[in-house]
DNA sequence: AATACAATCAACCGCCCTAGA
DNA sequence: TTCTAGGGCGGTTGATTGTAT
């Protein structure tokens, strides 16, 4: 079994030479696929100028690990060709300076340059690329070789693929069994061997040069620090420095090896591609499955959800689920299975004696939605009371009417940017502190007619008063602490408030579609939010559009929120009655606070969102009694509010909504948001703790978390 | 073959928390 | 109590790659 040996620095000047680019790439392609378009990606490399090894009969694994360098050559006259096949030259030779054919996945196992055993090359895109008929002679190109043959398996387990070296695919070291792992360092032993005769500051300097993305960062002793990607040699580096010294304390890292990287970036490069066990490659269909069930849980805590994936880093999880969403947002597919809905229904139905029985964010058919992005829908849940149609309260579906869609005029419909967003919001808060000088009523929290969203900017997008996000817990969330139910992206800590996805998704457009979409407009934890720290203005909310029709997972959800809206409204009604809640309207006193003296409604004449009256409670009229048949009207009128449970403002229902969010971290936010309930009610809340509870145990056993609803609040916080 | 667009993902940035001085 | 450094975390960016037209 030979050994591989690298004899080449990542970049290789080559000899000039010229290219004769036409000759033969067509043929290429033709010999292959009949296609014209026969250049691509993969290079095969030929004109062998060293002496040939012998890997006959190597079979490269494609989707083995392997390692990637970038070879700088030049093109020369004579183009490879192939032998049709697709085992090219096993075992010929190529030096820097060799010619260069192009195609896409093209194997070449067995190549060698200069002493570097290649089993594939790959054309970087700044290279030949995708029109290799476009190279000049002697047009300096550079090469991704992969450094690996499959019987050798060279698989380093701790360098794995990296934006400079990365192969197309990997594989975990365990998928190739027996294979013997070896690490990168190891089999680069002439590169080594080079760099051992170097001192410390140059090989560090070799590394730095390796590429041209240093930048002005710059270090304790006001060195540049290098950016960037990270090359085999800085890996080295920071490998053998964890040997010697072990993790942490990354800032010595400079200390130690002279390596320009700051702590940060060693940390960063050590815990997601060089530190051991590792597992690369996509994630199987369980792994892929437990981070749904994981977000759903817990929302965007890829750190925390890495911990359930052994080998895989937060920022794996953090790229799939983005891309998750993404792909499945323009696919139109809910962002959560079926059997999440259901398992976080089931849930829902165990937290409805415990917090905000209709906390909008929590209902299950949002979870079918998967997206409720960018559906401009806005509450108002200013006076009506949970009724059951729309099954879902405080809905507005008229602006599920494509005409209700954010204008492309409105400046959030495509803000140029969320910092500009956040500017925004800092806006708003500055001038509801200085204008308002008092919270917002819940009446802030609005549904609008899908007119009025245009009106009033056209926010359809959520709107989150908090931008740090940490400062209040999300009410009623789908689950303690996770706001992904709400969108599969919505961050607890990312500001929404002025936020907005930019994305239009396509179920935008699926009204019509009797497949598709439940109106469930849920009123996201971060317009709570914003009530109770005091933004000023209307909250425009956005969900899913509706369809009258849905599936018997649907309808069953439906059933169960008509039911739900049922006894709420029943419950509604007697805290009406009795001042004990917050009922619609009511004011509830505590204190000797009336809620209804601090919490006013707020029309912010100067809000950037231009709210103005129409959100007003008295112009949206709320539906009551309405059945289920009301819906279609309801999307083509574009102008029915409905209002959210009050409940959901019951500051019980906030607090435990806190405490909910995470039972382990929420101690100190919940603490803030105890002072500052207090600074808007009047009244210190630490006094009461939050109790266990069966429901909260079933929870806790249900998905791990410690649930701890209020049960010893005051009489007037308690829910019924 | 060229182009545009989408997808991917490594790396960076900024914020926050914590420990220790 | 305050300050600072170290480190963690989540969001975002930008380069690269893949794919459709």
């Amino acid at each position: 079994m030979p050994n591989i040996r690298l004899g080449t620095p990542n970049w290789v000047e080559a000899d000039a030479g010229v290219v004769d680019a036409g000759d033969g790439l067509g043929d290429w392609a033709d010999a292959e696929t009949g296609a014209a378009a026969g250049v691509g990606d993969w290079a095969i490399w030929a004109d062998a100028d060293l002496p040939r090894r012998d890997h006959a009969g190597w079979q490269l694994e494609w989707d083995v690990e392997m390692q990637w360098r970038m070879i700088a050559c030049r093109l020369l006259p004579r183009v490879a060709w192939s032998d049709g096949v697709g085992t090219l030259w096993s075992g010929t030779s190529v030096t820097p300076g060799c010619s260069i054919a192009c195609r896409r996945r093209r194997e070449w196992p067995g190549a060698v340059i200069d002493g570097l055993d290649c089993t594939k090359a790959r054309l970087s895109s700044s290279g030949v690329g995708r029109s290799t008929q476009q190279r000049r002679e002697g047009e300096e190109i550079s090469i991704k070789v992969g450094l690996c043959d499959t019987r050798r398996a060279v698989l380093p387990a701790s360098v794995s693929r990296s934006r400079t070296f990365g192969p197309p695919s990997a594989m975990n070291s365990s998928d190739l069994g027996g294979i013997t792992a070896t690490r990168f360092s190891e089999m680069n032993d002439l590169h080594n061997e080079r760099k051992s005769r170097m001192s410390p500051n140059e090989l560090i300097d070799s590394a730095s040069t390796d590429d041209d993305t240093s930048d002005g960062s710059l270090n304790a002793g006001n060195q540049a620090f290098k950016k960037g990607p990270w090359t085999s040699a800085e890996d080295t580096v920071l490998i053998d420095y964890v040997e010697k010294y072990g993790e942490g304390n990354w800032n010595a890292v400079q200390k130690h090896t002279g390596l320009s990287r700051c702590g940060k970036s060693c940390r960063l490069r050590w815990a997601n591609h060089l530190r051991p066990n590792l597992k690369k490659g996509s994630f199987t269909p369980e792994e892929e499955q437990l981070i749904i069930e994981l977000h759903a849980k817990m929302g965007n805590k890829w750190a925390r959800m890495a911990a359930y994936l052994p080998g895989r880093t937060d920022n794996e999880i953090k790229n799939y689920w983005n891309t998750r969403i993404k792909r499945r947002q323009r696919a139109g597919l809910p962002l959560y299975p079926p059997n999440i809905c259901l398992q976080i229904s089931d849930v829902n139905q165990q937290r409805e004696n415990v917090e905000c029985s209709y906390s909008v964010k929590q209902h299950p058919t949002e979870l079918l939605l998967g997206s409720n992005f960018d559906i401009p829908v806005n509450f108002d849940v200013s006076h009506q009371a949970l009724s059951y149609a729309p099954p879902f309260p405080n809905i507005v579906v008229g602006n599920m009417h494509p005409q209700s869609f954010p204008s492309p005029n409105n400046a959030f419909t495509n803000p140029t940017s969320t910092k500009e967003l956040r500017k925004s919001e800092s806006l708003i808060h500055s001038i509801h502190d200085t204008v308002c000088g008092k919270p917002p009523t819940y009446e802030h929290v609005l549904f609008e007619p899908p007119g009025k969203v245009q009106q009033n900017s056209g926010l359809g997008y959520p709107y989150d008063p908090d931008p740090s996000g940490k400062s209040l817990a999300p009410l009623g969330g789908a689950f303690p602490g996770s706001h992904s139910i709400l969108n599969g992206n919505f961050s607890a800590s990312s500001p929404a408030y002025g936020t907005v996805k930019l994305e239009l998704p396509s179920l935008q457009h699926k009204v019509a579609d009797d497949t598709s979409w439940l109106a469930c407009s849920l009123i996201p934890v971060e317009a709570v939010d914003s009530y109770v720290e005091s933004p000023p203005t209307t909250v425009l909310l956005q969900s899913a559009p509706v369809s009258p029709r849905n599936s018997g997972l649907l309808e069953a959800l439906l059933h169960e929120a008509h039911a739900l809206g049922n006894d709420e409204k029943k419950q509604t009604s007697e805290k009406s009655s009795s001042s004990s809640g917050f009922a619609p309207n009511a004011v509830v006193e505590y204190s000797g606070v009336s809620v209804s003296d601090k919490l006013e409604y707020h029309n912010d004449p100067i809000s950037p969102f231009g709210h103005s009256a129409s959100s007003a409670p008295s112009e949206t009229p709320p539906i009551s009694g309405s059945s289920f048949d009301e819906f279609p009207h309801a999307i083509s009128s574009s102008s029915k509010n409905i209002s959210l449970g009050q409940d959901c403002l019951r500051p019980d229902a906030l607090l435990g909504s806190v405490w909910l969010e995470d039972g382990v971290q929420s101690a100190d936010n919940h603490s803030v948001f105890q002072d500052r309930i207090a600074v808007h009610f009047g009244h210190d809340f630490r006094q009461y703790k939050p109790l266990p509870s069966e429901k909260s145990s079933m929870l806790g056993q249900r998905f791990g978390l410690d649930f701890k609803p209020w049960d010893n609040m005051p009489h007037a916080y308690q829910m019924p």
